[in-house]
DNA sequence: GTCTATACTCTGATAGAC
DNA sequence: GTCTATCAGAGTATAGAC
């Protein structure tokens, strides 16, 4: 990639990544990503064939951007809450340096859901084996349960969703941009605290109080 | 609007909202829409003079159907944790009647941010009522400390994100569209247990223990 | 590999008959 | 109000010179 990094094919990718997640593979136009990236329209074609193909490599070139941090949570052997911290840390740092993601793989995603399906699968995100430290650190008295399936749609919902309602929400409470992008940060620490509370053993628990 | 139930013009919204919904403002084709309103395109002309004029008023109607769940939480005198019990129910009901309208709006408001502004001030979305109900019962010992940010942002993360998601939480978890919509029924008590846990103060905090 | 010029298709919008 | 026919522009893609 050293050599690359100069070379039309990589200039193309890098514009083309830009329109595409601004404006949607049906609002780009192939002209605006040729004047992105300061190159004429058939040169486009001469790399990429057609406007389609060129959206997928940048489609599946975001898509694996955004999956180490899934994969890392799925599958690192680090007890629960470290995960949990860690990954909120690490997921809203990448957001914040790619805010129109979000709504570029979910959108583009739900227009064609096929895309998706095996992408993931490549990547080696098994939700099994994050099922088993649940249920062993759930015996192990360290948390309390909860399905897989809730604890990453809250963990990633708490963290993805606020970048793609973010003018909903900057509207709703009358913030600028910087206030907005402060108070993610401060999520950074919010969420885990949120979730991990949540699953904290209450020490308070009825045969407790009568012990 | 009893007889306007039949007329062109009703038709006309019923098919633009369908297709706008699937296939965003740019991906729809004024054909397709006309095809499913059963009428010919021209007609679509006469009655909405452009395409982007049609779009708005669909934005405008769909927006509106989920203002009031918003505004009510906003706004209404219940018990903090009555509201978000409630809320989390009629909301998470209402996404399942309009499971794809969240990507829309979130969507195409990210392309058109203008729009969004007025029309949420129009509704009467202000979070100063809810900001200092918050402050009431945080001072009468009922909840621990929360910014109405943080409270809002993370109650409609849960219940929407999921719905904007759900092909690629689907994919995750191998889950098929039924069993999916099980597991988000079944959220509508789990999200308020998880944000009314959080809010509720700990017994067991260090000056209870020690006295 | 890169450009200019152009072919061709799709689509939003209009004209005009009924 | 509703239709058919058609225009005008935009946009993807290609041909061909350099």
């Amino acid at each position: 990639m050293s050599e690359a990094d100069h070379n039309t094919e990589h200039e193309i990718l890098e514009a083309a990544k830009k329109v595409f997640i601004r404006k949607g593979l049906d609002g780009a136009r192939m002209q605006e990503i040729a004047d992105e990236a300061g190159i004429n329209k058939a040169l486009l074609h001469y790399y990429f064939r057609t406007k389609e193909k060129l959206f997928e490599s940048i489609f599946t070139q975001v898509l694996q951007g955004f999956a180490p941090c899934i994969v890392a949570i799925m599958t690192s052997d680090l007890p629960l809450f470290t995960k949990i911290e860690s990954f909120a840390d690490t997921y809203i740092d990448l957001l914040l340096e790619n805010p129109y993601v979000p709504n570029f793989l979910v959108n583009e995603n739900n227009r064609n859901p096929e895309r998706f399906v095996n992408m993931l699968k490549g990547q080696g995100v098994n939700p099994n084996i994050l099922r088993d430290q649940i249920k062993r650190e759930v015996e192990a008295g360290i948390i309390c349960d909860i399905t897989v399936e809730n604890l990453m749609v809250n963990l990633v919902s708490l963290c993805v969703f606020p970048f793609a309602a973010r003018n909903i929400f900057c509207s709703m409470f009358g913030q600028n941009e910087e206030e907005y992008n402060m108070f993610i940060r401060n999520r950074k620490k919010e969420i885990p605290k949120l979730i991990i509370g949540s699953l904290q053993p209450r020490p308070n628990k009825p045969h407790d109080s009568v012990a």
